[in-house]
DNA sequence: TTGAAAGCGTTACCAA
DNA sequence: TTGGTAACGCTTTCAA
């Protein structure tokens, strides 16, 4: 079914067919009719393939995550899509998942797509280098040269955080699921932490940012007696896995241990004590990157840095302020 | 730059080039040298348009959620990603959303891919008519004529719960977030459960199967003294909502109220008390997903239905039993 | 107001 | 072993 179908069935050129369609160019009103009922008789749709590659353009932008793992890329996404959606680009996901064939898989992408967004650090360095020329937004990820980038804020709130523990009296913390990589999300917390804590928080790894990774990593701190007083966990899935530990030595949290998350993912809320976390606004993260990937693809402008503003969510897990007793 | 620019480069015609590039034909070893030292210069990948117009396919499958909000849909789009992305095929998403232009998304999107994946009764009835001819796998939704299905058993286990909740001696049950329509998993979860409880248990519908339509729901029925004994809700959001509500009433779980959800999301897990749960796979639900519409792009053959077993987790949140006091 | 024809970038068949 | 060329399905310019 193609569009020499339908002109030939309409009696006309395939030329006045896409104009009808398209509505770029006169068509006379019985002309248009013809056109249409072809089209309706032999249900018509244009190829997209035909349409890309005549036009120039995909009509479509993608987007690559490290993991599809856990609540927080799944909100991102659904930010995304929607006002992709709105914009009317299709949508193509990747997850790198620290594969081997990333390089590969993203190149592919990046043939499909009109722009990309890419949650930093995802793809190497010279595999975005090949990419220079499209539009380019990086997200969770701070300002760099060669492309838009967007995030939100982390070494304001953590310093809220860690004032906010500290006016709770603690003396001894520790910073769970410190970085592996320097520049990103993590970093940027621990930094803003540790510029309030001082000497008196200690960074503590965790084999990965998940509830088992925060999990491990707990009992092996709360095993010993000089444990700390309080727990900053640098993600709600590490506090949660950290809660487990926890529970599992019979320590009683607030009375006996504080403990705090980031991202304020579902499960923060419905734990019990509901977790203090960091709101990050993830939907509009990945909203505003549609609307930013949009603006770039539609007309080429100097590149910009953005970071949206985060929210420090007090619930029970981080201690009772007097204030607060009845 | 095209394939006619590397030919010139190499002085060889683009057939030559072509050949060399995938491999098909025989190309002199000095004549491949000199191909693929221009294709290296002028750092050359081929056109994913031009391939595919050629080819006559996509190498690009789709998947249409309902929404894409919530852990559930997360998870199965992991699972179908995964294996996509395996079988060298990108991956185009679309949330439905119950937006208005569902039927123009469906079609611009169908006409992207070489196959589609679609949530049970996302897309009109007509639409999926239009999209006949086309690989098509619904997921979540029962056998029908016309498409491959797959989803997670849902009657035999519902059986299985309300068994369970009975042995803790209940008597009265309400089956929170009853369905709406007719034909889905609640509804086969709902149908399984009446099966075994029968007149103990009554219907409460819900706004929505999210923890603010369980708990609007929840408030309602637990104000009233005749409260059921035990909630089991349709999915764990429902019960999430459910639990605020039992908070908010004072009414200790599982002592006072018992609770039960759906699904088995990360929330449950970390829910106090712990939710006793269905646990779907929904990872491997996505993942077998694309693997079907792998096998029905590759060679078309009879329709085949399937469905995953589902198990029961039991945590606290649906009571004690005596043997697991001390 | 309409149509002819030139792209757009490949693949693959058929000759040479 | 290589090259010429039709085919894939559309948009858009230029003439008529």
């Amino acid at each position: 079914m193609t569009i020499y179908e339908v002109a030939k069935r309409a009696g006309v050129s395939i030329a006045t067919v896409s104009r009808t369609l398209r509505g770029t160019g006169p068509v006379a009103a019985k002309t248009r009719e013809k056109v249409l009922k072809a089209v309706e008789e032999l249900n018509f749709t244009p190829s997209r393939l035909g349409v890309s590659l005549a036009e120039g353009r995909h009509a479509a932008n993608g987007i690559v995550f490290p993991t599809l793992g856990g609540p927080y890329y799944a909100e991102v996404l659904l930010g995304y899509e929607e006002v992709a959606s709105e914009l009317g680009r299709s949508v193509l996901i990747l997850s790198a998942k620290g594969g081997s064939n990333v390089r590969e898989a993203v190149k592919e992408l990046a043939g499909r797509v009109d722009g990309l967004v890419v949650f930093g650090r995802t793809v190497p360095g010279d595999v975005v280098a090949e990419l220079a020329g499209m539009p380019l937004v990086f997200i969770s990820c701070g300002p760099m040269a060669g492309a838009d980038t967007l995030r939100c804020e982390n070494v304001e709130s953590a310093r809220v955080l860690a004032g906010h523990l500290r006016g709770h009296g603690y003396r001894r913390f520790a910073f769970l699921g410190a970085p592996h990589t320097p520049g990103d999300d993590i970093s940027e917390r621990w930094e803003g932490v540790e510029s309030v804590l001082g000497g008196a928080v200690r960074p503590v790894p965790t084999a990965e940012y998940t509830v088992e990774g925060g999990y491990e990593a707990a009992r092996k701190l709360l095993r010993k007696k000089s444990r700390p007083r309080a727990l900053i966990c640098s993600g709600d899935e590490v506090a949660l896995g950290a809660l487990l530990a926890a529970e599992e030595y019979g320590l009683a949290v607030p009375e006996d241990l504080a403990v705090t998350g980031w991202d304020d993912i579902m499960a923060a809320r419905h734990a019990r004590p509901a977790l203090t976390t960091i709101r990050q606004p993830m939907r509009e993260l990945g909203a505003q990157a549609a609307r930013v990937l949009d603006e770039l693809i539609t007309r080429p402008r100097p590149e910009r840095h953005r970071t949206l503003p985060t929210q420090l969510v007090v619930r029970s897990s981080c201690g009772i302020h007097p204030q607060e007793d009845p």
